[in-house]
DNA sequence: GAGATCATGTAACCAGTTACATGATTCA
DNA sequence: TGAATCATGTAACTGGTTACATGATCTC
């Protein structure tokens, strides 16, 4: 079901094959949703039988036939319905803090180890949706209601991963403090 | 398999009984990791038979019989092995990210509206982790390993409500301004 | 006495992951 | 010519959610 509604947000503001929606889920908007390209070619046929979204095959453009997705009128009516119903906070599972609630088990050392691994990763994240700002919102529609509500959530995206780097600088020097 | 560390970490801190694993699931440790009852008295059984937790039957202090579970040796030595493994990105999955992705769908003041009543749940939250920090940590045993590692996690909570929190003020007053 | 909380579970279903499969195009 | 990327899919399995079930104790 919420899977549907993260398909039917990116359609509502560009059409997509199914292949660009799983590389999207995969990247620059990673940091509120994640799919499988399988998850996405079997929600968009449910999402095409209930006429939520249709479906075109262009076969020329593209190195391989390419089935590229729009959303409908009905597809934009429920999208709109849902986001006026009440919101469920996310579900986090974060591995690290797992591993940090039982770092007493194992030498300072390891979850340094960790701790610099992982702030690695999301500076690569971070860097990558710069990139994708700058690509995206340089461009002279940046005044567009599409644009400014894809901004909002961009900025959530950098205070996510920023507060993980410094939560991550943080919990290193502590560590290394102790020792 | 990642909640069955997430079990054991929580046991490797202190022993409980399913239903208290399945309430700090909800309550205290829920901003790194969610699961319901059904899935952990699920998930105990499969690590008693793997010889990861043992149980003890208490008939008389609670009010009804209680199973409590204490991690193993065997618990404790899989999962130093796998806080010393290579750690995975936390899987994300926000439907107020989703809904303000496709804001230009619909008024101002939806999303607003939306992003009021989100800021209030993280504010609750995030009263509600500030009265567990006194709880556990203003006593003696501060400096404890283990208290010292659950702290880090603890840091990690208040920044990741904050961060909403901020991000969620930030957005309303961008809405505001633009009406 | 009613409703909340404590406490443990089963069953069915749905969402998400892993493994497998195919084939064209692009680039070094 | 071999590896990476584009592009779409099926099948089996595992993890997570929803619905249902039971019964004691505690608090107003």
């Amino acid at each position: 079901m919420a899977l549907a509604h993260a398909i039917l947000s990116l359609l509502s503001n560009d059409a997509y094959s199914g292949y660009e929606i799983a590389k999207q889920f995969q990247g620059s908007v990673g940091y509120f949703w994640q799919a499988s390209h399988q998850q996405i070619y079997r929600e968009l046929k449910k999402l095409e039988e209930q006429k939520l979204v249709k479906m075109e095959e262009i076969s020329n453009e593209g190195p391989l036939n390419k089935k590229i997705y729009y959303i409908t009128d009905l597809g934009e009516q429920k999208l709109a319905e849902w986001i006026d119903s009440e919101t469920e906070l996310g579900v986090v599972r974060e591995d690290l803090l797992v591993k940090m609630f039982a770092g007493h088990l194992v030498d300072r050392q390891v979850l340094i180890n960790q701790l610099e691994q992982q702030r690695r990763l999301y500076q690569k994240k971070l860097l990558k949706l710069q990139e994708k700002e700058k690509e995206v919102f340089h461009a002279p529609q940046s005044l567009d209601k599409e644009h400014f509500c894809q901004n909002l959530t961009l900025q959530m995206g950098f205070r996510y991963y920023q507060t993980w780097i410094d939560w991550c600088d943080e919990s290193i020097e502590k560590l290394r403090r102790t020792e």
